[in-house]
DNA sequence: CAGGTTTTGTTGCTTCCGAAAACTAAAACG
DNA sequence: CGTTTTAGTTTTCGGAAGCAACAAAACCTG
């Protein structure tokens, strides 16, 4: 195992990505997937194989097969690993994934605002990391951080947060002095595409959306196998797309934000002011689910809305496939069903029949570990 | 001048992209902006003007500067030609472009929508067209055909136009056996955009959006750099985007479509049933500049829809520039005002302060035109 | 159980592409 | 009339990938 190089020309970059997305496979296979010839593949595996990258494995077949048996080649988890961290208003957890993107270790940080003191936090956090996980520290291959707001091309300098009320803040720069690492500033809904590419569903995807449920409202897109970010950076930024003219004001000043609609926060408000005694959405849904006439159409609204933007997303870049990742319980199985429905019922049937939508829940350190998915992109697909 | 080669690699096929979008350039600006060395673009360039399809001119300088001067590098117009067609359900014409996107000539055709009718008077069409221009059959390249509706990914087939009603139509397939020639479908909304890329004003673009209003509202996309399509082709499909909840019945078969708000004769409907004695949209504008209410109600409506979409759209993708085209001279001062105050107010500001968004008006032959540019570009970016 | 078959992966050889350095060409400057 | 500056070419070299033949490791057959 020596000192990583770090620096994988285009074939090789290709070949892990092959390798990391489509599992372990034998070599005759990579090179049909690659469309290359056996030959660039013998080199080729050998290099990364001593770089340690990756593992060769005997083919433990089921049943057995004519012909020689295939050696696997597999990505080494244990090769690199990439730290995470999702700034919020509530207390950050720096998370430690290995190359498939496990998490291996977790430390909780001190809440702030301020960026240097999140920055030094972050750099202390590091140690505690690499000391808990017993790794050495050049094995730590970079740090991603999430953040509610807009980011620059350079994955350096948060432009504009109005959650944390950050503008123009070199983040980035700030944690790379601190910790001598690579470090990468991206906005929060664009991570968990990031990782949904890299270690979740959409691996084999080129073409998938992502619309997260935490706070607010986030959407982020792959188009052709690339993060769509955008001319500013903005792309997928939704939540205040307005769906109600004239609606609620919204904190970013205007009215009818999706999220005034959509939003967790925002369906509780609803329901609250339309009479209801409820602390969380699932007891919106219990009501809904006896029929509650109020917590009926307050879950609709949410619903109804949110499958329309999604409708008209999907619309406008015809997707694969759309997740709706919800990281704070608030898509029951209602506005699930009616989201289906409406996105069933205004997107083109054509476009319709082959969309895969799907759900899911999620908790803990999942937004530190989306975080964490951007320096392992950065470092699988440097450009 | 050999038979064309009509095949070039793929160093080679960037430069001719880069001289047809950034205009003549020296070899040394070229070789700049395309990464590589000087000595490459010696060999590249020496193919290319053997093989006649660019030329060699001297610079003229307007101020002598120091140094040699350099020889710019050209397309000559003259080295080969597409035939392009849009089909409606009006009269087609069938125009033959140059290499700069220039039309050189034009036949009428007989109208019809049986596909293998449509399909042979283009093949006479093509005879007359290339007799007219004078110029060998070699030297025309493909062909491109338009139509509004869902066209696979190979180019070939018409999947679904309610407009024509057509479903599964290979006119492509039809159009190569009758002519001899490549022949390509495309979405006509995705013709305009790709014309927009190749000849207009987004040459130097690499993400932006077309929205078309003809009889209907059409949209495309470039994103980085390349048309997007979609899973299904049907990438910008947003005429039957729901943009009113229980509005009034379309033709698909839903309500409150885009299209029964912002298409031109959606409009003058509109108009009509409240009362207006008017026969065109600038009759209503006209009105509306006099303060007439019903005018100004009329005209609101359409151009904060169309606002609203294409601001939806501008968030989910955050392209540099949208390109408004008017092909029914719908689009006047008030809609145009409309559309961008509601963009503007519907938009992230920071994405807001640099989003380009122009309106133009055609006519003409402009989407036979548009079709053309699909056979160019399939010509000069084949994958 | 020996030899054929089938599939996997490797070794040379060749070819192609493109980059770096050094060179020639053509203008303005003084 | 040399010097400087920019443009373009020639030469040389190294890396990457293809083809063809070869070696390896399993199964199948008689």
């Amino acid at each position: 195992m020596p000192a990583m190089a770090r620096k994988f020309n285009a074939s090789q970059q290709a070949m892990i990505h092959l390798i990391a997305t489509m599992g372990p496979l034998s070599r005759t296979r990579l090179a049909r997937a690659l469309g290359v010839g056996k030959p660039a593949l013998t080199a080729l595996t050998r290099t990364l194989i001593e770089a340690g990258i990756v593992l060769e494995a005997r083919e433990e077949a089921e049943e057995p097969r004519q012909g020689r048996p295939s050696m696997l080649l597999a990505m080494n988890p244990d090769y690199g690993y990439f730290a995470g961290v999702s700034i919020t208003l509530e207390q950050p957890v720096l998370v430690l994934v290995d190359l498939v993107g496990h998490v291996t270790a977790r430390v909780e940080l001190p809440f702030s605002r301020d960026p240097d003191t999140v920055a030094a936090q972050i750099a202390e956090g590091v140690d505690v990391l690499i000391a808990e996980a017993g790794i050495p520290r050049e094995r730590l291959f970079g740090i991603g951080v999430a953040v509610s707001g807009l980011v620059d091309a350079g994955h350096e300098i948060c432009l504009n947060s109005t959650h944390l009320d950050w503008h123009n803040i070199p983040l980035a720069r700030l944690i790379r002095e601190k910790t001598g690492l690579p470090a990468y500033l991206e906005n929060d809904a664009k991570t968990a595409a990031t990782r949904e590419k890299l270690f979740g569903e959409a691996r084999i995807l080129d073409d998938f959306a992502v619309v997260t449920i935490g706070d607010g409202v986030g959407c982020a897109s792959f188009i052709d196998g690339k993060l769509r970010r955008g001319h500013n950076g903005g792309a997928g930024e939704i939540a205040h797309t307005t769906v109600e003219t004239g609606g609620r004001p919204c904190k970013c000043g205007k009215r009818g934000c999706l999220d005034t609609v959509a939003a967790p926060g925002a369906i509780l408000h609803d329901a609250r002011g339309a009479g209801l005694k409820v602390a969380t959405i699932a007891e919106i849904e219990h009501l809904a689910a006896r029929n509650d006439p109020v917590a009926l159409d307050v879950l609709h609204r949410a619903g109804a809305t949110l499958g329309a933007v999604i409708a008209h997303l999907v619309q406008v870049n015809d997707p694969e496939a759309v997740f709706v990742i919800d990281t704070s319980a608030a898509i029951g199985t209602l506005i699930r069903t009616l989201i289906q429905q409406t996105v069933g019922a205004n997107v083109l049937p054509d476009m319709g029949a082959t969309l895969r939508l799907t759900f899911s829940r999620v908790s803990g350190d999942f937004w530190s570990q989306t975080a964490a998915s951007v320096a392992a992109h950065k470092f699988f697909v440097p450009d």
